[in-house]
DNA sequence: CACATATATATCGAATTGGCATATCGGAAT
DNA sequence: ATTCCGATATGCCAATTCGATATATATGTG
């Protein structure tokens, strides 16, 4: 699945502009998938020329033109058949865990700097979702809640097993100074 | 971070050839790291260039020589201080969100289908974790049972939520029976 | 006996990121 | 008072990364 299925499902829920379609995806999808103007701008493009959305240009005054989108029937028909294929797996990127894998190379305090600043994200991650959740579908809900689980199970995680990376830190950091207090 | 630099922190374990760093890579990482070739070559060919890694050359029969790396001086230096920085938020992308989001487009059964294989894949991921666990470092432990809490969290929450998609499912087959009735 | 998998490196097109440019408005901080 | 930041809105571009393919062989599996 590329940007391109993920625009034509934004649009099924209702017609946006490339800006918009960002946004929404920043409010619903922001915990699963990510796309920067970048991919979006162009995947509209091809979209359009592809005949599987349609553009309306609205005129605006001190900005670029709004270009809102909607889909065509063979976008709808293109999204329907995407969805018809077992999605692929999930990939997922954490500069945190590869920096927790090497924490011994880190400075006493950093690693328990780094997990707090973890779990202050997640908090405030759940709040946004749960301020959220009220007047969703079942589906909307049941993704929100994959969130939600997934974070609060994360957070507990780091609470409960810290001291795993944190005395690791410790450890070394004993091990320098001692062989600081050597030479 | 870039693969460049996880190339250097994998080296800082131990001496190996770009295909050992996709192994090494794929066993301790896969669950929260991804590179391909396409990407770990180039990133080695550029540390050497900088000098921040060192190459000896085997030769081998009917195989490629094989090129082992291993951290220079400069190469430490700088994995040490790359780590100095925050890590940057997780990316996420995850296809089975996404199918579960619009999972009303789907035929019925099919959504089932999707999180029965994705259950049944976590269960052979926490299986192939425990199997490593025994004998690493508590910064592996701590990596390792991160993801064994998470894909635990992820399939307690599919076995306890999925009515939710597959309901909905349900109940757009028995609107497009009716379309169809009706036609 | 055919086929997949493991070993090993490398290239290349396509997809994607993240920063910059452009232009304006309103609100917050100094 | 003024500067700076964020929101609005699209788009370009270099750097990065992915995924497929090429090449060659040995070994295990159905």
């Amino acid at each position: 699945m590329d940007v391109r299925t993920l625009c034509l499902g934004v649009l099924s829920l209702g017609d946006a502009s490339g800006y918009e379609i960002k946004k929404r995806l920043e409010d619903t999808f922001s915990h699963f998938y990510d796309a920067s103007f970048g991919s979006i701008y162009p995947a509209l493009n091809r979209l359009q020329k592809d005949g599987l959305v349609h553009c309306e240009t609205e005129a605006q005054a001190n900005r670029p033109d709004k270009k809102v989108y909607n889909l065509t029937v063979d976008g709808r028909l293109k999204l329907v058949a995407e969805f018809n294929n077992m999605p692929g797996r999930d990939r997922v990127r954490s500069e945190f865990l590869v920096a927790m894998l090497f924490s011994d190379l880190l400075p006493a305090g950093r690693v328990g700097e780094m997990i707090d600043r973890r779990i202050d994200e997640h908090r405030k991650f759940v709040a946004q979702l749960e301020s959220r959740e009220v007047r969703s579908t079942p589906a909307q809900q049941f993704v929100a809640g994959y969130g939600r689980a997934l974070y609060e199970a994360a957070t507990n995680y780091l609470q409960e097993n810290r001291y795993l990376v944190e005395s690791e830190a410790l450890l070394a950091q004993v091990d320098n100074d001692r062989v600081e207090v050597a030479d």
